[in-house]
DNA sequence: AATGAATGAGGGTTCATTCAT
DNA sequence: TATGAATGAACCCTCATTCAT
């Protein structure tokens, strides 16, 4: 977010390469957060960046490409939270809770971007869409690992994809309008829902006891 | 003045006003599906349904009102269809799963609309998450009205908005490539996740003993 | 995505940016004073300046900025003229000639553009009257300096709104259909509405007997 | 072209042509004098008048010809009244002062037209222009007649021209801002440049004695 | 590496006017 | 006479991208 803090530049008399690449990620972010996709310009880009209209090409194939790059590189922090959390050993019903945690320190930390990415801004030509994909693809893994053993009627990427469209409309919606629900209720719903599902009433389960 | 060079109009009425909106809403439906928002024109919309391009403008607001329009049309026939599960007074199980059918039957039939008002060639301006609002809305209530009684950690803000992130994934990945995973696993497992959670844990979980 | 549809751009620069505005100033100057402002489109002076058609919103706002900055310029030109004449130092009446001259000779050199700005191919959206606004100031300054003295019930802004509106309609009228009427004789007769007022009566001026 | 001497409902059911003629001249007015020419549609005076967008074109060529039938029908309106004073006769000085009293009273009661047509918010494809022709020919035959006698130098065509043009742009002028300077002071200059010209200072008349 | 003027296709929208009913 | 849905040419303006310097 901040462009004056930087340490970079070591030798060059005008301004490295790198950091004239670093300026245009860091404005795309900025901006795409603010505007989503196609509300910002190419020349928005440069400007932010301070940097010519036609520099903008010497770093990114073209404007989506940039929007692409601002998005994986949240989304991989994301990813790497996530993953984080599996690494640590924690009981399953525990690391579900950790990872819900994360994704909401997450969201909180990327308010805006969150929203143009899984939320409603969004006009992202799809990237919000390969975003998914791309969490899916290890919460996919993760499922087949963990049912190598049994679990006949959970299929592994269906319910990757559920998980991940329960996630992403959660954070975004969330992330619209955090005054609304206190975030340890968001926690505990999740969480809820991955362990028991959705038919409520923990303790009896009356909904199990069917004529 | 310059009387000259008018253009001498040649044509006329002829169609009703609804026969046309009907046309073009048709037209609509059609491209948006193939196409998505911003790769389809108002004149092409205009030159499917046998139109004058300014008779597009006599009919909706702009490009956008008609894709809101089309995209909406598509949404309250599911929301029906998943009510209509409602009034069959069913139990809560069977109810899941008859609403997780629903669902797809809807995905089948729509597959196109499906993955561009859900799904990855969406670039709708936020039209998505519209109609997911308005799903939600009635899953929200329907979570509320059921609990009434009970259960005090499932949130049904958070849960309404959690399910409909669930199925509008799951349904644009499916409708997407319908191939991959046969209708009834994917059935199979969002009944078991609203009904168990996904923690699979395989041998002494009661729910799936079920014909 | 449907790169494959793009247009594939074949020029480039070439022209110093202010060549190309004087070009486009250029180009705007004759058309307009051609056809008046809303019969030139922005294609028509991008194409007579030789440039491409956004090229133009490069260089001006909009249409009507270009419009209003030929018009001010030939404007200023007619200002500074009339201002020159006051920097002669002349005695009052050999003045009000000597600006009655510059204004027919202005409404010679610019013919076209006196017609447009002050005249009937006037669709100007207001344009004219700024640009008389902008001469009426001098003038009531003028009178201000002058009147500094006596005159109780000249007054100044009335004169000065009058005094343009004289001109302005006598150049447009003439510069319209200058054979009617020899120049000596408009000079002479805008000399003497100036200096005597339009009541004629040579010889024995009855008029001036009043209560 | 003439409205108002029309026999009016004779017979018919519905409403009558001549009804229907008036409500039109009557939502022009009002509408052009608000927006001007090329800010008001056919769609607009046809709403306003209460009819169905065809039936403009029943009544009027096109929008242009009703826009100049309503301003001529109020600039004959001030063509009379400046007729009538020369019907009274009075002495020229009186009926000089006579037509400013006219004129700003025509001023007054038409502000918004008179913006229009003789002013600043002017796009009235030289319609004013036409107007301020229509005025200048009576001006010119009055003065054609009263210097039948003498006078050399002052070209009644020009004078005609140069006194349309000061009444219009000083009845625009202080119809767009009534507040700026009083009523009387206007017909005093206008009278006073109309009887001795601008070079104020009446009494003594310095200035015309000069070395 | 960077610059920035130029490109030009494309798209949304308006509105005067017609004419079958 | 009136209606009002339809017409469709016209026009302004944007913006992703290029390339000579």
């Amino acid at each position: 977010m901040d462009v004056s803090s930087r340490p970079e530049p070591r030798t060059a008399p005008a301004r490295s390469r790198s950091e004239t690449h670093r300026r245009l990620l860091e404005a795309g972010a900025t901006l795409f957060a603010r505007r989503g996709l196609h509300r910002v310009t190419s020349h928005d880009v440069a400007r932010t960046a301070g940097v010519a209209a036609g520099t903008f090409y010497l770093h990114f194939e073209d404007k989506e490409a940039l929007f692409r790059e601002v998005v994986f590189q949240a989304v991989r922090g994301l990813r790497e939270r996530l993953d984080g959390v599996g690494r640590r050993g924690l009981p399953p019903d525990a690391a579900v809770r950790a990872r819900a945690e994360e994704l909401l320190a997450f969201a909180e930390e990327h308010r805006e971007l969150v929203r143009v990415i899984f939320g409603r801004d969004h006009d992202a030509a799809g990237v919000g869409q390969d975003a998914l994909d791309f969490l899916a693809e290890t919460s996919e893994r993760n499922l087949r690992q963990r049912d190598a053993a049994g679990s006949r009627s959970l299929h592994p990427a269906v319910t990757a994809q559920a998980l991940v469209g329960m996630w992403a409309r959660v954070a975004a919606w969330w992330a619209a309008a955090p005054a609304g629900v206190p975030r340890e209720a968001v926690i505990e719903t999740l969480v809820r829902i991955q362990l028991s599902g959705t038919q409520s009433a923990p303790s009896e389960r009356p909904h199990r006891s069917r004529p």
